[in-house]
DNA sequence: CCGGATTGCTCCACACTGGACTAATTCCTC
DNA sequence: GAGGAATTAGTCCAGTGTGGAGCAATCCGG
């Protein structure tokens, strides 16, 4: 659960105490909530505080300050997303490779659908250029990326997905799975569709597989 | 021009001076950029004014505070490409459904293409519950939604679009165009592509027609 | 074309929140 | 119980939204 680097740099020192990685996760997952839904500036270290029911200078003293801790949030949320591919991705290797694309298409989905988070500091930082955007490509969208559009290209060169540019079509599909989650509450006050509900999740992974993954794979 | 309602309620009184309207749209066009790129609480009001050029109070003078700002800009967003839209259906009056819908599909891609804050201030609201997404959802994206979902329902009967929740599809689709192009940004961060490029705009216009309406129309 | 009234603007002020920092205090581990 | 880790309380100053007083540009009736 290595919170902070845990690079086990300098000298053993004394062990983290329990109290402090309760706090700091405690920090963490406010500041997950709060920075998706409001972005950077437009979430105070104050609120951040009282939502993970601490007091407001513990975020210096654990985090330094308000951009480490929005970094160390981002990472949180990323490992967590990862840990679940790859479990994902080892359950399905036998399959084939539609098949494979699938099960990811259903993980992806239903992981945003708990996590609306994952989806929502992209939206919030692309927005603007930002020394956190870049950080944000290079560290965890770009690696994404490689990983997915690699598999898209053999599903296309296999007549599976539609052919086209893939990085667009990576791009459509990501959107509008993890997009659609982020944007829950406007899907329900303009559609009357509750995306929270399991039923709904499960229509939309299959939407998007039958529109994006249309034809069979060659045997 | 209609800057402010001209509902001509009340008596004549005096006209607005060029100088007032012209503050008032330069504010307008500040307050969009910044609102779109910051979300409502990472902007400030004197922000606005420096984009503007002009000095801050006159954010109280011309729209009695930050909140009628935003929906003054907001409106002015919407019916600026309402405008564009009506524009393109009259157009295309005479066209066959699938042809009609690509156009129209084109022309978003391309409004939002030249106009991201369209896309991106929904991004920035629906991430979180607030009276202005409910005002939001009720002037502008509940309307624009019972407009395209009907055409959409029609290319389904039709065959032409795939089969599935027409609600779902409606906002894959809305997603995939204007929602890559308020990341553009993110796009072109990790895959290169620099969606400003018409060509490459082009080229996603043709991948959702592709993707989305992907049979021809019974004669 | 002139005087008064209205519109549009500048400048200043206030009450409050923002992030960051320091010193004092409590808690836990050795 | 000593000493460092973790937490608290309070301070600092820059920045925030809003409001008001006064000045200047503009318009209209005469």
């Amino acid at each position: 659960m290595d919170l902070q680097q845990s690079t086990g740099d300098d000298k053993p020192a004394r062990k983290i105490q329990q109290r402090s990685a309760l706090t700091q996760q405690k920090l963490l997952d406010a500041a997950i909530e709060a920075f998706s839904e409001n972005g950077f500036r437009g979430t105070s270290t104050r609120e951040i505080a009282d939502r993970a029911g601490v007091h407001h200078p513990l975020i210096t003293y654990h985090f330094k300050n308000k951009d480490r801790l929005w970094r160390a949030s981002v990472d949180s949320i990323f490992r967590e997303f990862s840990a679940k591919l790859v479990a994902t991705i080892s359950e399905v290797a036998g399959l084939d490779p539609k098949a494979r694309a699938a099960a990811l298409i259903r993980c992806y989905v239903n992981h945003s659908s708990r996590h609306p988070a994952l989806h929502k500091v992209i939206l919030q930082e692309s927005s603007a250029p930002s020394d956190r955007l870049d950080w944000l490509i290079e560290t965890h969208l770009r690696p994404m990326y490689d990983f997915w559009v690699q598999s898209l290209v053999e599903l296309q060169d296999t007549g599976v997905a539609p052919q086209g540019n893939p990085a667009l079509l990576y791009n459509m599909i990501r959107v509008s799975a993890g997009g659609l989650l982020a944007l829950k509450l406007e899907v329900r006050g303009t559609t009357g569709i509750d995306l929270d509900d399991d039923r709904h999740i499960d229509e939309l992974a299959d939407i998007i597989i039958r529109v994006f993954l249309p034809n069979e794979p060659p045997r």
